[in-house]
RNA sequence: CGGGGCGUGGCGCAGUCUGGCUAGCGCGCCUGCUUUGGGAGCAGGAAGUCGGAGGUUCAAAUCCUCUCGCCCCGACCA
């Protein structure tokens, strides 16, 4: 392909707006133009890449066993609403109305599509015989994102590759899911990606039920611990936090006493007012779990995790207290919850790090008061069952499966393999007869993989000050051949010529025939970043050389007019196949 | 949903507080000459209803009211 014939906007200037490298760069190589927040045409060199990945997607799927197959955009609400997910989508589905003829048609545009796969296997399998299968589609997710942001990484419109697996039987369902796992990782090694599967919220199933697959990012809007001892991964929701000290500190112990704290509701104004450090705070949670309030303890300076606080108080629904609850609960306002002397004798339950506080500060069950030198054990109890990991893993918590320590890290997730059970297949009727005549309803898994994140995660975590550095994989043109003169006939000859040669070999070639100074196109080169250039000048050209650099080298080196072709065809296919170039760049 | 910021040729910005002349600057674009290995120089040129609507005024990019759009931060933490 010649530049003049297509269409690279450049951009020497940051568009304002576009904060983090990916959006920057995306903008700035030309590869996308922003229509709205939140939706971005691909212009042909994105839609390159898009489609590359795509593609690495699509073979790998299909060596996965996987079956394609392509569901409308256009959904009728009512499918939604046979699952309840109208409601739990919200804002976030698209839906709208058409009139056809007499009547008024409700449709969704689909933000995922289990309902209607569900819905076509219900009437399409009724046996065992015609499972396990997995069944994809690539195809344009709309979801309305109350926020679009970070550019091309959360739109309300977005590529998205998702599979379901339909299964007889659990330990089908397993091997269905180890098979998307596996393909996971082909397809995120061969994009040359860095990822980290990393376990997730479970939900039905339970167990290692569900994986993310996380790109490591400063960027990334998702926030995993990471253990770089022993490998252990999860996201905050699901991190476990190692062994604690049991043991309190040997001071010695206050005497209880109120203090005046007026307005100070929360954890930073009663540290500010009173001196102290969160870390030496007990704030109190009220929930309200299947409809019973309860007291959830927690150190200031920690999170509490609903999702830990649900399963160890065994409920199916948990949530935050309404203010009258609270009131209700502790005779004060908002703000100044405390363990000792609650209004209403409701359950206490209290985070491990809890109990072997000493002296500490909390609220007093009182408008515009806390009290301090309140001890664990003293001033008040929890039953020890009733003390447990209750809060988001902090970093340089202990590690839960060795002994060294849990790493933070923000991440994009690109993927997630997730074992969803019967929800769907329960709520559509989904069922299938067993060999013994028995009517069950089919098990399911999802796979999701965001494609238009691979490309923005390459780019945040494979750039320089220059451009963005692209794997062969992925690249939009493997090599980029720059003719520094094109006024020159003999250059533009050989260049021409090369072109032709490689793109018969199989090769993708970008040829910058514009007249313009060599120092624009090395700039530009740069920032759109192919793996390969191959420039045509005066230094080489008169001992019939060409001169080839990588991205990411500092160093070009001269290679052989006559050969350069099949020389060049060669390491594009390596490349390609292993990426090792890529991967053991300097600097990396 | 709460808070903040920004809308001025294709892109980045100044001008707005304190209303006034033909609305400027850099990049890009077009023409010509020179230049030619890391975003060239000179000369000439095209291109803007100052986001939109209404208002105040002799006069509005500038003041007032409404509105639309874009970006960032926060969102149950007692």
């Amino acid at each position: 392909m010649r530049w003049t014939k297509t269409l690279i906007p450049t951009m020497k200037e940051t568009p304002e707006g576009a904060e983090i490298p990916s959006h920057v760069l995306m903008l700035r190589a030309g590869l996308i133009n922003q229509v709205m927040a939140g939706a971005y045409t691909y212009l042909p060199l994105g839609l390159r890449c898009l489609r590359k990945a795509e593609r690495i997607v699509r073979e790998e799927m299909d060596v996965a066993g996987a079956i394609e197959l392509l569901m409308p955009a256009i959904t009728p609400l009512s499918l939604w609403e046979q699952t309840g997910r109208v409601e739990a989508f919200g804002d976030v589905l698209i839906q709208f109305t058409v009139r056809r003829q007499n009547r008024k048609v409700h449709m969704a545009l689909g933000p995922t599509h289990e309902e209607v796969i569900t819905d076509l296997v219900s009437r399409q399998i009724s046996s065992y015989r015609q499972m396990p299968i997995t069944l994809y589609q690539i195809q344009t997710k709309f979801r309305n994102e109350e926020r679009p942001r970070f550019g091309v990484l959360r739109t309300s419109e977005f590529l998205m590759k998702d599979a379901y697996s339909f299964n007889p039987s659990i330990e089908s369902l397993d091997k269905s899911y180890e098979a998307m796992y596996a393909a996971y990782c082909r397809i995120f090694d061969r994009c040359g990606l860095e990822y980290l599967p990393v376990e997730a919220e479970s939900g039905p199933i339970g167990g290692d039920a569900s994986h993310e697959f996380m790109i490591p990012a400063e960027n990334g809007e998702d926030t995993v611990a990471h253990c770089r001892e022993c490998g252990y991964a999860a996201n905050l929701e699901r991190a476990e936090v190692g062994a604690r000290d049991v043991v309190p500190p040997d001071v010695a112990l206050k005497e209880m006493a109120t203090v005046d704290t007026p307005n100070a509701g929360t954890i930073a104004q009663v540290c500010d007012l009173l001196r102290c450090k969160p870390a030496r705070m007990i704030k109190t949670l009220i929930y309200v779990a299947d409809g019973k309030p309860l007291a959830v303890l927690v150190r200031g300076d920690r999170e509490a995790n609903e999702g830990k606080i649900r399963r160890a108080v065994g409920a199916e629904k948990l949530e935050l207290a309404s203010p009258e609850v609270i009131e209700k609960v502790t005779g004060a306002p908002v703000g100044f919850a405390g363990p000792v002397g609650l209004k209403q004798n409701v359950p206490v339950w209290a985070d491990r790090d809890v109990p072997i506080l000493r002296n500490a500060v909390t609220g007093a069950n009182q408008a515009d008061a806390h009290l301090v030198g309140v001890n664990p054990g003293r001033d008040f109890t929890v039953p020890k069952d009733h003390v447990a990991d209750l809060r988001n893993a902090a970093d340089g918590d202990p590690c839960p499966r060795c002994s060294a320590k849990l790493s933070l890290r923000h991440a994009i997730e690109v993927g997630h393999v997730f074992k969803l059970g019967t929800k769907y297949s329960d709520a559509l009727s989904a069922r299938f007869l067993d060999d013994q005549e028995q009517l069950h309803p089919i098990i399911m898994g999802c796979y999701g993989i965001g494609i238009n994140r691979i490309m923005a995660g390459l780019i945040e975590t494979n750039h320089d000050e220059s451009g963005i550095l692209w794997p062969m994989a992925i690249a939009p043109y493997e090599v980029f051949v720059a003719p520094l003169k094109v006024t020159d006939e003999p250059t533009m000859r050989a260049a021409q010529q090369l072109h032709d040669q490689l793109e018969e070999l199989g090769v993708e070639v970008l040829l910058d025939d514009r007249d313009v100074r060599a120092g624009v196109k090395f700039k530009d080169a740069d920032l759109i970043g192919i793996p390969l250039r191959i420039v045509l000048g005066p230094r080489g050209l008169q001992e019939g050389q060409f001169e080839m650099k990588w991205r990411w080298d500092d160093q070009a080196e001269m290679i052989d007019q006559s050969t350069a072709a099949a020389t060049i065809a060669d390491l594009v296919r390596q490349e390609r196949a292993d990426g090792a170039r890529f991967r053991a760049r300097p600097g990396k």
